[in-house]
RNA sequence: GCGCCCUUCGUCUAUCGGUUAGGACCCCAGAUUUUCAAUCUGGUAAGAGGGGUUCGACUCCCCUAGGGCGUACCA
């Protein structure tokens, strides 16, 4: 059986960090073996749905390179999950109760200060047909609640191992809301079933779901997917994914400049024992993909990780994949350009400033020290330049003045790109040409 | 409160009763570059605390501490 796989999403804002990982399990689990990776819009809710951000979704996604085999809007489904509704009730599942949340909410409390734990006391499953209608004349509508067996739910988790849920010490989930929308539960049990996924892949803060799911799913007389349970992320404090990088967006990842195949590589192997590494590609990635690689404990999520692992992207970024993005820049940056600097790039962008040394003006900053070295370079500058000028030159200006070393090529560097890092100089200079050394060199804004 | 999960170098992790406790990142050193960066090589560095079980415990059990998640008419 070929692996079916699910990614869930809401349509009430963008994708970011904390979710897309757990799409990214799925679309690597799914990819690994063949299989099918499902995109299926949870807009249910549709007062807080909106088609942006469904759009704003896809396009994160196929910015990443995860691309789906089929996607469905649960919003379109609802017959199927009527249909359901109807074979809950009928099989004395589903039962209505008429609390109001807020008092629901006041008994969750009292239990509470008691030291009880807060689960529903099923109240509603001992109304009468008179009580009903009574409640129903005050104008109260139900909600209606799945009635849970109360036994130990057991699975084999694919992330976690042998997993238990005690159904008895949870409340009866509501699946269908006073005003007739669904809660996530029910819609999601259905389409797992008529989709026909093999593998629900999600983060563990679904684990206690897992139990009252799988007797969904049995009361629907369907055999239940595995599970996996994945642990959550945590921020570079070790505590928590802050609200800030919580709720970062692959948008603004990718405003910021990250490469997605870094996003990518980064978010599959943290919390894995792979080395924090780039991937060749996201199907790479999929082939080395495993639950087994993966930790028991949070993953931590840490921007300067991303950063590294960017900037190891670009260090190796052959020229045929950077060109086009180059040429948007600068229509002359060439290969020569692109090989001399890309080793001193953390983000693409960077290329800006490489290209405002090569070909746009630069300040010469000189100390005192600096001089020396920077009239005597001028002085024996050859009257043109290629990729061997510098070893000789630099020869020459050392014979001249007794500067070496750092002494030596220090002020150079900060001579002609007014920096005192970056590229490898033998390579710049030529790009810089002879005409705008000259000029830095004496000193001038060339 | 209750339930579930987690706790190994600074960081991310391997180990599934007997290992010189391995790898990656960071850091340090060396090489290379007559410079910085990049690159290559090498190195420093670890089992939360306390009890057990066992010939032997990072590994199994219990307790404590710390952290995460859940306990919604959110997903």
């Amino acid at each position: 059986m070929t692996a079916k796989v699910r990614f869930a999403p809401s349509p009430t804002g963008r994708l970011h960090v904390g979710n897309i990982r757990t799409g990214l399990i799925n679309w690597l689990f799914a990819s690994g073996q063949g299989g099918v990776f499902v995109l299926r819009i949870d807009d249910t809710d549709r007062e807080r749905s909106t088609k942006d951000y469904e759009d704003g979704i896809e396009a994160d996604l196929t910015w990443l390179g995860m691309t789906w085999g089929e996607r469905y809007n649960q919003s379109a489904r609802f017959a199927i999950y009527d249909a359901a509704v109807e074979r809950l009730k009928a099989a004395g599942r589903l039962y209505p109760c008429y609390e109001t949340p807020e008092e629901l909410d006041l008994r969750r409390k009292v239990q509470l200060s008691r030291g009880l734990p807060p689960i529903y006391d099923r109240a509603g499953l001992k109304l009468t047909d008179e009580d009903r209608a009574r409640l129903e004349a005050e104008g109260r509508k139900p909600h209606w609640r799945f009635r849970l067996e109360g036994k130990r739910v057991t699975w084999e988790d694919l992330a976690r191992g042998h997993s238990e849920v005690d159904t008895a010490s949870m409340s009866d989930p509501v699946l269908i809301r006073e005003d007739g929308g669904y809660l996530y539960t029910l819609p999601s049990v259905v389409d797992d079933i008529e989709i026909g996924i093999t593998h629900v892949i999600r983060g563990e803060d679904h684990v206690t779901n897992t139990g009252a799911q799988i007797e969904i799913f049995e009361a629907l007389g369907a055999v239940p997917p595995a599970f996996a349970h994945t642990t959550l992320l945590v921020g570079a404090d070790g505590l928590g994914l802050s609200k800030r990088i919580g709720s970062l967006s692959m948008l603004e990842l990718r405003e910021q400049g990250y490469e997605p195949l870094a996003v990518v590589s980064h978010l599959a192997r943290i919390g894995t024992s792979d080395p924090l590494e780039p991937a060749a590609s996201i199907e790479a990635l999929a082939g080395d993909f495993a639950f087994g690689k993966m930790a028991h404990r949070a993953a931590r999520w840490d921007p300067e990780d991303l950063a590294k692992v960017n900037a190891a992207i670009l260090h190796a970024m052959p020229y045929v994949e950077a060109k086009q993005r180059l040429a948007a820049i600068d229509a002359d940056l060439g290969e020569a350009f692109w090989l001399a600097i890309r080793q001193n790039l953390t983000m693409f962008r960077d290329v800006v400033g490489w290209a405002a040394v090569v070909s746009g003006a630069v300040t010469p900053a000189l100390s005192d020290e600096d001089r020396p070295v920077v009239e005597a370079a001028l002085d024996l500058l050859p009257a043109t330049v290629d990729e061997t000028t510098w070893s000789a030159w630099t020869g020459a200006v050392k014979e001249r003045t007794g500067a070496k070393g750092r002494g030596l090529f220090m002020p150079l560097r900060r001579a002609l790109t007014g920096m005192d890092h970056g590229p490898d100089m033998a390579a710049i200079l030529p790009l810089i040409g002879r005409d705008k050394a000259a000029r830095r060199l004496a000193g001038e804004t060339a």
